[in-house]
This record gives structure tokens, sequence and C-alpha cells, in this order.
DNA sequence: GATTATTATGCAACCGATTGCACGCTTTCT
DNA sequence: AGAAAGCGTGCAATCGGTTGCATAATAATC
């Protein structure tokens, strides 16, 4: 049913490799065939079958997309980023959603059933040996804001979450808190992790400042709202917290408010990430911005690249954070 | 490099065909042969290529996942549950997003090159007939969260969003508001026309009750936020307002708490959706619950059906909505 | 204008599967 | 035991393109 190559090719009078050849950038095609193809092609309504092109050539531009955040909103703004870049460039995200599975495996066949061109894990929970299982498979893999060790196992571009951790802390000393709280997301995270080693270690630094630290179950608001219930409920808060995720500012922002409590005045909050919500007037979330943008595009560039040529040695590519500083912090001048 | 079928049948002692048909669900193969091929599949790592099934069978099991709205947190549970969807049903999401684009064109082109065995155009505020566009490509399709028509262009699952804008001026009515007033989306979206019509065709039933009518500029807490900034700059709000979308009352909230007044006692809201958010405890928005589970569900279920027998003429499943009471109304007794 | 270098084109094999058809073998029935 | 029916298997064509190679056509060179 469909028009096929071969169909233009008997229209426009010439060989099937002749119609092939135009539609190949850099074939060598004469301007006459060319344009008798291409009339051929436009009069039939002929296109190419990426399916058939991809079988021969090997590549089927489509990349997989493979993330278990779907309950974080940043990540809707990491979505729609991958997409449109995708897009852009020609690609095709084929998304995969992991958010039952903790094993790669499943993803791994059916990207390589697909013969997906590459990968991209976009997650800053799951571990190195994750993404890692692509490579395994021989799948150029980039891991999105992921964990970045000084030999990295794959790509990862992201950010140094240590260096995280001890600028939320520095931000906080420098507003004079004393006892201080590290609210992090599920132990199991690597971001929580390093963003809670960096932010613990340079507390250390401060003798006399004391540092706790806590989980909340998930990175959502509701998780963050009720690991916050639950320090309020044991007493004695820090005087501030360094929350691993906004959304989790957020919802422990609003167990405060419920409880009474008055930010920045009885307690001190400080997030991460910047997301759009944090920037609203009534929350003005003091917090630490990570360019996503930046490690998107990188991360896209840097799957083609691979694609292109496997050769390459596994390379971490970081982004530099900032402090956003809105109003849950006691201003230093006050301490 | 890879394995392929062949070198399975050459490692298990049987032909091509043997291999295929193991792997083919419901053909004809011996136990003993069957043993054969599984095993050397197994030794060998065999995995069989879907472009090169694809292309033979004409089936792909791409399913084309199109939408523009990636600001409405909503969606990410949205496509969170579509891609659960598809994969339970062993079904790949091929992500399309047009939010730059407004022309169906380039989307047809792609999902037809890919030779997606459907497409769900999930969106609530593209015109019928965008979803068209790919029916008449002969692609299959089901629009989620579009508008039903009484005789459908294309298969639509959703909810009557008429109805759902009289049930919230029936709310706003039961409790005794007298100046209503919708705050819509985008003129443009269907979604918000026919919840425009649907609540100013039931107020003008109450004799004494006016209405009017505003939009946001995009379903965004921040078009919500500055839209509602606006009305209060106008002077003279409503008594109580429908918002088109929970994220426009929050962000309307948020603005009315800014200006100090308090909600519900001097201005009421009732929204639309029911996202997460709006259970918080600091929110506790009185909204209009869509099923979106439901809607999904029936919506993949019906691009299945109709990859399978495009036969059948367009279709319109639309599933009721509820509303949720919780604190952003007066109570009625009050009234 | 003859000769060489270059560019265009077609042929045919191939990418990795699926499937209609024909044939051989085992069952089943009379 | 012989015929009819049924199952299992392999052959070969096909899906829709791509590409190396050989050759034909054109361009460049002297």
């Amino acid at each position: 049913m469909p028009v096929t190559l071969k169909d233009v090719a008997e229209r426009a009078g010439v060989s099937p490799s002749a119609v092939s050849r135009t539609f190949t950038e850099g074939a060598s095609v004469s301007a006459r065939t060319r344009a008798k193809v291409e009339r051929a092609a436009e009069e039939l309504g002929y296109m190419p079958s990426a399916l058939a092109s991809a079988l021969s050539t090997g590549r089927t531009k489509l990349i997989g997309l493979v993330s278990n955040n779907f309950h974080n909103p940043v990540f809707l703004e990491v979505f729609d980023r991958f997409t449109r870049g995708l897009q852009e460039r020609g690609l095709r995200p084929l998304l995969v959603n992991l958010s039952d599975e903790t094993d790669p495996a499943n993803s791994v066949r059916m990207l390589r059933q697909y013969s997906a061109d590459g990968v991209i894990v976009a997650s800053s929970t799951l571990p190195p040996s994750f993404a890692r299982a692509f490579a395994d498979a021989g799948l150029p893999v980039v891991h999105a804001f992921g964990r970045a060790t000084p030999t990295p196992e794959v790509h990862v571009v992201g950010i140094d979450n240590v260096e995280c951790g001890r600028m939320a802390a520095r931000a906080l000393v420098a507003c004079g808190y004393r006892r201080v709280a590290f609210l992090g997301g599920p132990a199991s995270a690597t971001s929580t992790q390093d963003r809670g080693a960096g932010f613990a270690g340079e507390i250390a630094q401060h003798p006399g400042i004391t540092a706790t630290e806590s989980h909340a179950e998930a990175y959502s608001f509701e998780a963050g709202r009720a690991e916050m219930q639950r320090l309020l409920a044991a007493g004695k808060p820090a005087e501030a917290y360094f929350c691993g995720d906004d959304v989790l500012s957020i919802g422990a922002l609003s167990a405060l408010e419920d409880a009474g409590l008055s930010v920045p005045e009885d307690v001190g909050l400080i997030g991460f990430n910047d997301m759009e919500m944090a920037g609203w007037q009534n929350i003005n979330l003091t917090t630490i911005r990570q360019p996503i943008l930046e490690i998107i595009s990188a991360a896209i560039d840097l799957v083609v690249t691979t694609a292109d040529d496997p050769g390459l040695g596994p390379k971490a590519r970081l982004f530099p954070c900032q402090t956003v500083e809105r109003g849950t912090l006691r201003t230093p001048a006050a301490s």
C-alpha cells in the first residue's frame, strides 16, 4: 500500500539505487536524475522507510531515554528538553519508564532489539552499575544527572553533588546556624549520598556546629512533608535544613507552616534544583541551582559523539552549580 | 557482530525458518527442534531484531505518544501512566514533543517513517483536526483528553468538558455565590472552550447570578497567577472562580494570598483535575477530578484495537468526573 | 581530437527477519 | 495394510532500502 523506493524508481525511469542516492546526503547523483526522482517522489508522496533504512545502515536514529523519575516535576522539564533537543538533531526519543524495575536487563534487551543508536539514562538515583549494563551490551550510553567518580565506568554528565553539599553547608554556616541538618532523599540515591557526604564533611570543619541527617522515602512533595512532620513530632528540630531536592523543601515547608512555625524565622531551609515553583513569591525558596539545560544539551552531544566513535573512554563532564538566595534562610547580618 | 537468526540456525543444525518459528507465538514447531533452538539461542545470546521483524510483519510495536503539554505537572503522571501501560502490553512509546509546532505534518511524517503501529495524541488543547491528520495518513490514532463531538472525526477518550463546566457552576451556585467567573486556560484550547461554555450555560439558568470569563495565557502556575493578579488589579474580583485547571487555581491562590485575601472567606476557588498538589493540606483545593488512569488505559486499549482492526468508525469514550470537596469554597450552609 | 580522470548509473548482494508452499514423515481411521 | 489427514520442516521469495563494484557517460587535459 505505501509507496516504496521501487515505485519511485519506476515512475522516474531510473534504478532504485538512483532513488536511494537522491535521498542520501552526499551521494553522487546528477542534477538531472535528482530532479526526475524528486518530482516522481513528490507526485507519489514517497517517504523513505526508516525501518528498512535502519536495517541496512545499522543506524536507527532512535535514542533510548531511560528514567525512573516520574514523580518529580523537575523531570517534566527534563523530558521536555531532552525530547526537543533530540528532535532538533533528527533523533527520536524512545522512552523507557523503569519506575517498577530495578534491574536494567529488560531495558537493555528492548533497546538492543530496536538497535537504538544510543541510550541516555536520566536519573539522579540510579547507581553507575545501572548505566554500565547498557555499555556492557554494546550500547553507547550517557548517564545524565549521574554520579561521577574519578574513574567513571560510563559517560556521566551532571554536577559535583559532593561540592553542592558543601555549598549548602557553607550557606547555612554563613547565616550563623549552629544546629543544622540534611533532609535527604532515599538513602539509596547516589545524589543524596553525595550531597549528604559533602554537607557533613563541610560542617565537620566547623567545630561547634552540629549536623544530623535523615531521609525522605522518595524525591516527592509528600515524602518531604512526611519526613518533616516526623522530625517535628520527634521534637527539637534543627535550626536549618538542607533538603536534597526542592520538592522535599516544599513539602517540608508545608509541614512547617502547618505546625505554626515560620520560615526563616523559626527554621531555615535551603533546597536543591531551583525548580520553577521555588521562585513563586509565596514559596520563595533559597536553593542551589543545577544547570539543567546545559547538562541535557551536553548529554545529547556526548551520546551522539559516542555513537559515532565508540572508542573513547568514559568521560565525566560536570557543571558548576549556583546558590540562589531567596527568602528561606535568615540573612547573614541577622546572625 | 550481533547474533542473527542464521547463526542460531547453523548452531542448532536447523533451518532459519525453524528458528523464526520457535520465537513466533503459535507457530508449528516440534518440541525437539524448539529445545535445540532455544539452547543454541541461549548459548549465543541471540535476540531477535525488532527492526527486521517489523520490516516483514509490518508491525513495529511502536506507538507515537504526541503531546504539547510539557509544563503542567499533571502530565508527568500522564506520561508515567502511558509509558507503563504501553510497556506492560509490549509496546514502546515513541515520544513526540510538539511544544514548538502547531502543524501536525512533521509528526505525521516521522511516525509514518517509523511505521508506528498507532498514535496517541495526549492533549486537551489541540483541535480535533490535529489528530485527524494522523488518521488521514493512515495511522490508527486516539485523541486522549480531546474534544468529543457528537460525530467525532477520530477516536476520542476523555471527559465531557461541557458537563464539567456545568458541575463547577452548580458547585458555586450551591454555595450561594452570586458573582462568579471562569478563569480559563488559553482561549484556543478546546478544553477551556468547552468548560467555559458549560459553565456559562449553567449559570445562565440562574437569573440573578452573573458570570464573567477571562483567560490565562497557558495552563501553568505562572499564567494562573498572572491572570489573577491582573483581575485583582482591575478591581472588584468575582466572589468565586472556576479555574480551568488546578495549576491555574494554585497560581491564582498564590496571587490571592499575596494580595492579603483569604480563601474561601474572601474569594472562592474551584479547580480542575485533582492533581496531587491539590490535596496538600496547605492548598486543599476543591476541584473536579477527571479519571486519568481510566482514560489512559482506555486510550491504549482503543489504539491497539484500532491497529488490529482499522475498520471501525471513530468512537468517543467519555468518563464521568467527580467533584472533590475540600476547603476552597465556603460551605453551602454558610451561604 | 585522442586520452585520461572523474562522475553517474545500474546490477546484484545484503541487512535480519517472516511466511506461503511443497514435501516428507508420523498418526489415525477403516 | 493401505489411504487420508495432520504435523514439522526447509526452500525461496519478500519486506524496503543501501552499497561495493563494474561499466557507461561525461569532463578535463594535452
